[in-house]
Formats: structure tokens, C-alpha cells, sequence
DNA sequence: ACTTTCAATAAGAAAAACGTATTAATTCTG
DNA sequence: CAGAATTAATACGTTTTTCTTATTGAAAGT
């Protein structure tokens, strides 16, 4: 079991087509064939139906898949930090975030800061989905993830996590909408409203907080529509398909045709919070850790 | 950059001594100090010092040598997730259910029994109207449904499906009905009833079962109201809006003001069908219908 | 000074990976 | 329906990589 079968077999996979992937790869087909069919006897498992002249990943295959690429990601992480630390340069964190934490003044003014006192490190944003975060974090392509609370129920046990600030949550009209003009309007006056939802998992971050919320005020919300990025949210409110409940910060997205109301029947907050290994090792990811931590607004 | 010399560099590293290394590793030792160099060149970076008799890790090596554990070890994970996928010990069924199913005592337990004896696999349930699921097994979103027959006449033909249980039908009455308190009834005596009842497809569940077992007392039963959900359902005929017919293992839901009667005239039966696809390529898929199959009560 | 220890080097043997040619099976096409 | 085309698998010889044995060289111990 090699790293290059790894790579043969998510070109393959990639492609769906021998000939074509061998061609990506540089190699002849039969060779392909071969480390595949070596690869899946060593696994004692299918990793391709070949039937009817067409190639599918088996169940097998497809979950095999999201791991060898995960390995072969990490393989180059580790080339990479090797390569880095011996031109002494301790080399670079990669940090997961949210969408919405690009809006948040504050943090990338201490990313800003840390990387004026550490000229030698570089810190690689990578703005993922929360479980997609959670999961790189705990097998080392993350070194830390800035995700929106609450956390999803199963985290891996060797996490941790701290609390970097809270923020009132706020609402998001289409200007047209009846009450965009008041200066502040009560939750429950949404509550015919259709609403855009952050499509987080069940009992995480921004989506989990919009039902709480709204269920706190007496009503189930109804959520004509779900998206993953916090500008195509905005967006969809603005063109009026619907009403949202997003973090006060975002309200920097001045967007034509949307206005952000403060709301007063409710103490609504979600927080922003720092995954990261428990027990961590590398002395530059520690002492960001600590940084992120002394300057967080609120105690840990 | 290979696996094979992420392995031989970690055990280096371990014991800080090539011959010892390669003794472990069952190679000879300057088949070690080759790879290790191969390695360095690869990497452009010395991974090890090796001044005065003594190997050491360079501030590279250690950096390296936590990545590259993950990396092996991720390899592994990889490597057992293919494997127990394929034996079907790992993976997702995704199983739709109709409402009444929740209160059938035995497939609960029955999915219980296969959760203990098969850990790797999330079993995940998905309440759903009988069309959409057998849609939804169709079109590969769920791997079985659990549906109350009669099936409807358009089933695609790839699919299959048997019997799980088989279950009276009993009357539901609110407890002011003059009836509600004889030990058992007639269905004609509802004959002049308005009934509630499911809002299934035509000639499907349970809906189909009323209007066949009514007809088959004599009478056409007055339909007031159609529901989706059966606790909606003895909700409704608990507040007076009609009588309906159920399965009788419904009667563990116990609202007030609502009572189950047995049928004296009928021999109303309903049963429960797994649907599944004909030809199912999940091994884990394929030994939970064969789980289920066994344990089922009527001979298939 | 002599031996011992230990990694590096050299060179040939063994193993793995690859390429060319071919096969077998299916699908497309006239 | 026959023949062409597509595509993955197989056979087998070649190249490349990896390994082994033998040897060297340098440092440390006696």
C-alpha cells in the first residue's frame, strides 16, 4: 500500500476511465490496471464496479476515497513543514473558518498583528463547512478552525475549544419589507415570514441558532431555502427571498437593498469559538492559541 | 516521498539507531540509510544529525515526524474504512418510515439489536409520505422504506419488497361517542360516521384500507379530513372531528378522550412492506433486509 | 595503537513498476 | 446483423527501484 497507488486510484476515481486517468498520470492504462487491482486485493475489497463498459466507485471505493485524498493532503503538509522548518522558517498554520468570520473586525486584526510579530509564519485561511473543519482539524490538515456555535453533539474527544467572542444576533429584511424602516422590530413578527437558513448540520452553528431563536419566540420558522455562503444569504434577502437572523458583525455587508434591524425580544447570541488539538505540539500553533485566547473577549 | 519511507523514518527516528531500525523494519542497513537520504534529498532538508556517533533529529525531523505519523497512521484509517465498508461494517443506511411505524414495538427494537451488532454503521431514519420514499429508495436517497400496504400499482420494477409484520385494524373513537365503551365493535355501526383519514396516494396504506374494509361492510365511509400524521390523526378524533381506522399497534399511543375498539365484523388487517432495491450492492444494506427478512412474522 | 561500533558507499541481485502488444467483452454503427 | 470501435484486462519482456552483501571510513572505546 503506497502513496502512489493513493494518487493512481484518485485519479481514477476522478476520472471514472482508466485510459483517460492514465493519460492524467503519465503512465500507460495496463499499468493503471495493475497497481488498481494490486491496491484492491491488498484492501480485500472492490473499489470499482467494471461492468458494462463503465467504471463506478463501489461503497467501498467512495469512502476510501474521501480518506486517500485526505492522506495524500497530509503527506504534502508534512513535505511541506519539513521543507519550511529547515529554512527556518517554522512554517505555516492553517486555519479553518466560517464565511462570517471575514466580516468580524476584530479577528483578522489579531491574525494581522501575529503575523507581524512571526515574519516566518505563514497563516493559510481555508474557509470551509463546520464538520469539514472539525474533521481536518482532528487528523492535522487544519490546525485550528473558527467555527460558529453551538457545536455539532459528536466532536472528536482530543479537541478542545474556547470561546473567542459573542454577538448579539441581528435581523436581515429586504428594504422593501414592511417594517425594514422601524429601528428595531420583536422576533416574533417574523414569524409568517419565510426565512433563508445557513445549510449547517443538524444542532450547529448559525442554522441551529435561527430555530432556537424563533422557537424561543413562540413560532417554527419557515425556511424556503438553505445556502452555504453568508454573501449569497445576504444576497437572497435583498432580492427578497426571505428574512434571515445573522451575527451583528455581518451588518459590515452593507448590501444594496437589505437592512439589518436589531431585535428586542430576545437576547439572541451566537459565539465564535476555536477548535484546536488538546494536545498540541507545535510550538507556533500553541503560541497563536495563546494569543487568540488572551486577547478573546470573554473568560475562558 | 512514499509511504514505505514515512514508515522507515518513523522507526528511525524511534530508535535514533539505523542498524536497529533496520533490523526492525527487516531490512538490511544500508538499504535504510538510502531511503532516509532518498528521503532528505526528496525533501530538501536534513532530518537527521549525525555528528559524532550519534543520531539525532534535526528541528525538521521532529516537525516532520508528527506529520508523518498521521500520515501513516491516516493511511491505515483509510485502509480499515475500505475494508469494513465492504464486509458491510462501516457506512450510512439511510431507511424511510412511515408514521405508525414509530409505534410498532418491534422494528424499533429490531434496529436496535443491528445498531449493537454492527457499531460501524449509522442508521439513519427519515419520516416520509409513501410516494416520496418509494421514490426515494428508487433514486438510491434511502436504501429501504418501511410503507403500510397496499402498495400503489406504479411501483418502479427494480424494486422489491416483502412483508415485515402484519397488524388488525382497529376503530378509533373519541370517548364521548355512544360507543366508546362497549368491549368491541361493528364497523357498519360507523356506517353514518364521519371518518378522518390518511392522506395517502389512491390505492395505497392505510388510506386504501379504510375504503376497502368500509366497503366491504357496506357502506362508503364520509371522509371529513385528511392528515399526514397519525398523531395529528388521533388528535383529531380525540377533539370530535370523526372516527377512524388504525393499526392496532397504534393503540400504544393513548390520548386523552380517545378510544381503540376491535372490529367484530372484519377481518381488517394492514401490514407492514419493506421496499428495497432488487439488486442491492451495499453489503451492509444487503445484511440488514436479510436481518429483517428472518426476523420478520409472516413467512415471505 | 588496536579493536569496536556504526553509518556510508559500491555493485550486483531481486523485486516492483512499467510499456508494448494482445485479448475479450461490450457498445456503437452502417 | 456484421463489422468497427471502445475499453479494461492479461501476457510478457524491459526498465527502474529497492534491497542485499561486501567494503570503507570515521569516531569512540580499550
Amino acid at each position: 500500500m503506497s502513496l502512489r497507488q493513493f494518487r493512481y486510484f484518485v485519479t481514477t476515481a476522478e476520472e471514472l476511465h482508466f485510459a483517460r486517468a492514465a493519460e492524467r498520470l503519465g503512465i500507460a492504462q495496463p499499468a493503471l490496471s495493475q497497481q488498481i487491482r494490486a491496491l484492491e486485493e491488498r484492501l480485500g475489497a472492490r473499489l470499482f464496479h467494471r461492468a458494462n463498459r463503465r467504471v463506478e466507485l463501489t461503497e467501498a471505493g467512495n469512502a476510501f476515497l474521501r480518506e486517500a485524498r485526505a492522506t495524500i493532503d497530509l503527506a504534502a503538509k508534512a513535505e511541506r513543514i519539513a521543507r519550511d522548518t529547515a529554512r527556518g522558517e517554522a512554517g505555516r498554520i492553517d486555519i479553518g473558518i466560517v464565511g462570517s468570520v471575514v466580516f468580524d473586525p476584530d479577528f483578522p486584526h489579531l491574525l494581522n498583528e501575529y503575523r507581524n510579530e512571526h515574519p516566518g509564519i505563514q497563516l493559510s485561511l481555508h474557509e470551509m463547512r463546520i464538520l469539514t473543519q472539525i474533521e481536518a482539524v482532528h487528523n492535522r490538515q487544519l490546525d485550528m478552525a473558527i467555527i460558529r456555535t453551538p457545536l455539532p453533539s459528536d466532536m472528536p474527544d482530543n479537541l478542545d475549544c474556547f470561546t473567542l467572542s459573542t454577538q448579539k444576533s441581528v435581523a436581515v429584511l429586504p428594504s422593501t419589507h414592511p417594517l425594514a424602516h422601524e429601528t428595531s422590530i420583536h422576533l416574533r413578527d417574523l414569524a409568517e415570514e419565510t426565512f433563508v437558513a445557513f445549510e449547517d448540520p443538524p444542532g450547529a452553528g448559525m442554522g441551529e441558532i435561527l430555530l432556537r431563536e424563533c422557537r424561543g419566540a413562540g413560532f417554527e420558522p419557515l425556511i424556503a431555502q438553505r445556502v452555504c455562503e453568508i454573501g449569497t444569504l445576504i444576497s437572497l434577502v435583498g432580492a427578497g427571498f426571505g428574512v434571515s437572523l445573522v451575527a451583528e458583525t455581518i451588518s459590515h455587508l452593507q448590501l444594496p437593498g437589505v437592512c439589518y434591524l436589531p431585535l428586542e425580544d430576545t437576547e439572541a447570541r451566537s459565539q465564535l469559538a476555536v477548535i484546536h488539538r488538546r494536545f498540541e505540539r507545535s510550538a507556533a500553533v500553541a503560541a497563536l492559541l495563546e494569543r487568540i485566547r488572551a486577547s478573546s473577549k470573554v473568560p475562558n
